[in-house]
DNA sequence: TTTGGCATGTAGCAAGTGCTACAGAAAGCC
DNA sequence: GGCTTTCTGTAGCACTTGCTACATGCCAAA
């Protein structure tokens, strides 16, 4: 592994712990036992060491969603996917994507280019694991859309409501597409 | 109208135009033909500034959707809900919102308050235009998380996908709940 | 007319930002 | 040995950040 992937690795943990808006060099080099030089140096400017956490965090994710097994139904696969959601690992990644999300939402780069990445990747992979589940090929893209937008919605309301509460507003869309 | 309250309505003119995340004082202030120094001076920290523009553009957005006349179905109301949220004026006030959440994500004051103000109220209006509209007084609330967790993830997809490809997705919800 | 409070302009501070100039170390190739 | 290439440390630059010290103008009450 390149000395410039190690740096991606680490510089993503930290990212993933905390936070992308507010990031900046001197803080996450010191977290590394690195200089803001170093970085600079190995990804030439900040962006594209965004660019690199972001890619990174969202091959973690992808890794994951990807070996999921099919569900039973397309009711089951929306609580699955939930449930692998807000897992730890994954939660972090899209809490992280979240942010990059919001920091694009005025077209800003290199934020708009990497959700733009991600999402694509990433809709694609929920779309499968719903048609594997007995979804219409033709139907699943959209519902696809749609399950992740909810989760991204959701994921906002964290740090206000309890994932109790959450989980049973998944179950309400769950059996909701079910009918 | 007292002069923080007219500062207030201007700056979040400016942070709707401009965005809340890289919002700084003096940029803003010379935007508003004032200066940083009258904004701390009326607001007495960047913190309480936010949370004044926070809570301006939640009373604006509020005023429209409070307005809203009931829809002849749950699933229209949906309809109907979105289409007010994506009209001008309250799709900016959402994305600035959105902004206030991704903020919020790691517990940063003052932003996890005024998302949790606005988020009361918010829910409580929606709620109430979809009982309004025929759903059942205690399904409402969940609904209304539902609805309004889908409609904020689609905000995230806007600068990726077309209104269009949006709306499709908000259709299929509709009638999915409607069923 | 003096006093006192509200509002404002000028200047600046300490800290933090991304990034760079420059020098050196280490290691392989001739 | 030299020589180039790759990497790293020190120091610093130009700029922005939120916020403050200080002086000043305005205008109504005493």
């Amino acid at each position: 592994m390149s000395r410039r992937d190690e740096l991606a690795e680490r510089a993503t943990d930290h990212a993933l712990e905390h936070g992308l808006i507010g990031l900046s060099l001197r803080p996450l080099a010191a977290a590394m036992d690195t200089s803001d030089r170093m970085l600079i140096y190995h990804f030439g400017s900040k962006d594209e060491l965004v660019a690199a956490v972001l890619s990174t965090s969202n091959d973690r994710s992808m890794a994951i969603i990807s070996a999921m097994p099919p569900s039973a139904s397309v009711a089951q696969a929306v609580i699955d996917l939930w449930d692998t959601f807000t897992a730890q690992q994954v939660q972090r990644c899209q809490r992280m994507y979240v942010e990059a999300a919001a920091l694009g939402l005025f077209g800003r780069e290199p934020y708009v280019s990497s959700v733009r990445d991600s999402n694509l990747v990433w809709i694609a992979a929920i779309a499968g694991h719903l048609a594997a589940s007995g979804a219409a090929e033709q139907d699943a893209p959209r519902l696809a859309t749609l399950v992740d937008a909810t989760f991204n919605g959701l994921m906002l309301d964290r740090p206000l409501d309890g994932d109790a509460a959450l989980r049973q507003v998944v179950e309400d869309l769950a059996s909701a597409l079910a009918r």
